[in-house]
DNA sequence: TCCGAAGCGGAGGACATACCTCAACTTATG
DNA sequence: CATAAGTTGAGGTATGTCCTCCGCTTCGGA
């Protein structure tokens, strides 16, 4: 609802714009905060159609604003996915490898659950779009699950047979429950989380997990798995 | 590729129909061996059109020998959900509660690995469509599954705030790692199946799962997570 | 106050996908 | 070989998304 900090696009870019005129400033700050609800709803598959309804605007506003999808999403989730790697951060100053990793999974999976499209975008396509300042999302965050990982099998307290390629098809895992319960029990996700983070825990009598996934499985799993934020063409 | 035991549809129902032509037959058969073949690779959103292209006939022969979507999955897929429901009894007949439970976990999603009509009929939407001589799929599983996590509860083996309620549900994560990789690494699926397994197994150390499922919640989770047999209408 | 540039809206064209029908044609079989 | 049974696939209906374009509205500087 506040729709503060919203940003207007002064500078930042080869800028040769002039400023907004006042009227069309106030829709676009609309149609980013529409986006926003829009896509935590639905997830990076909403549609202009959609985003221009929620914000009470017409179509043609919304493209004459943003003529790439990618640059609408660029601008409503800059913050979210700063939010997303300063939450990786700080799981990491936990102090123990465990208590981090449980931290960051369960952190990660709420924030997964609450808005569809940053699941969509921390775990998928945003490869396919160069985000502004920042790379995309996994290229900043892999590093530090790849460190909690490293500090959990170190005090042994994680399995020794789970690799960082795990971690983000365990929350493919739970973002699907989060999304297909929302609307009936909103919290469900917490249980099958719950379960996986006991089956990671080092234990005397745990079953062989077999080959891990490769980098290369993860891309191509959530290739699949994930929308492709742009239509085909 | 083997086209026996299909079936020819004679006697069975209401029947008053004369036995088909010699060539209809022969079509009748190719397009249920299609069917079965595009329903497993696609789910149940598969199209009428795909079923006749791969069978090689028009898509008003389709039509004509199975005016329904549900009509021709019931045949399709009787063989296939009654090997499910023995399945689930050989299952059953483990020495002890926990390997019951292990073995049905492991077969079904086996099964749903490979047929993803066969989950998509198994766990979700199966109650809509009358199926045949036996009821709905999940009437026959589930008293099976209860009596498993009874057992597997009295033993001991079975961590105590699992209920039957979950598994469907673990199923369904399972079975979208299986679907979402099996271009990839058709067999990762085992993986995560492994780690809910060593999750659900009693352990000193096992979080707070919350508040188990209710049947209702299961029931709207699948009817909102796999694909609606039926045409909207 | 006024007017030109900026902005707006949303009908509608292009395209894709799915369902399902039917009239013209082909084929098995008594 | 006559005829009932069967086949075919183009095409109508419906739905949904993308995106453009042009007539109209509004802002804001002169």
């Amino acid at each position: 609802m506040s729709s503060t900090g919203i940003g207007s696009r002064t500078s930042t870019e080869g800028d040769d714009e002039r400023p907004l005129r006042r009227d069309a400033e106030l829709n676009r700050q609309r149609i980013i905060e529409a986006a926003r609800e829009v896509f935590a709803e639905r997830g990076l598959a909403a549609t202009f159609d959609e985003v221009a309804h929620r914000a009470g605007v017409g179509i043609g506003t919304v493209y004459r604003r943003f003529p790439t999808k990618e640059a609408l999403l660029a601008v409503a989730f800059e913050e979210r996915l700063r939010e997303h790697a300063r939450m990786a951060e700080e799981a990491l100053a936990a102090p123990t490898g465990w208590e981090a990793l449980v931290h960051f999974l369960r952190q990660a999976a709420g924030m997964h659950a609450e808005d569809r499209g940053l699941r969509d975008l921390a775990l998928g396509a945003s490869a396919e779009l160069g985000f502004s300042p920042h790379e995309r999302i996994r290229d900043s965050v892999e590093p530090i699950m790849r460190r909690i990982i490293e500090r959990a099998h170190e005090e042994g307290s994680l399995r020794a047979d789970v690799t960082v390629e795990d971690i983000p098809l365990l929350l493919m895992m739970v973002s699907e429950v989060a999304h297909h319960s929302h609307a009936v029990r909103p919290e469900a996700y917490h249980r099958y989380l719950q379960l996986l983070i006991d089956g990671l825990r080092r234990s005397s009598k745990s079953g062989n997990l077999g080959a891990p996934m490769t980098p290369d499985d993860v891309e191509a799993m959530a290739r699949q798995w994930l929308p492709t934020t742009l239509p085909r063409r």
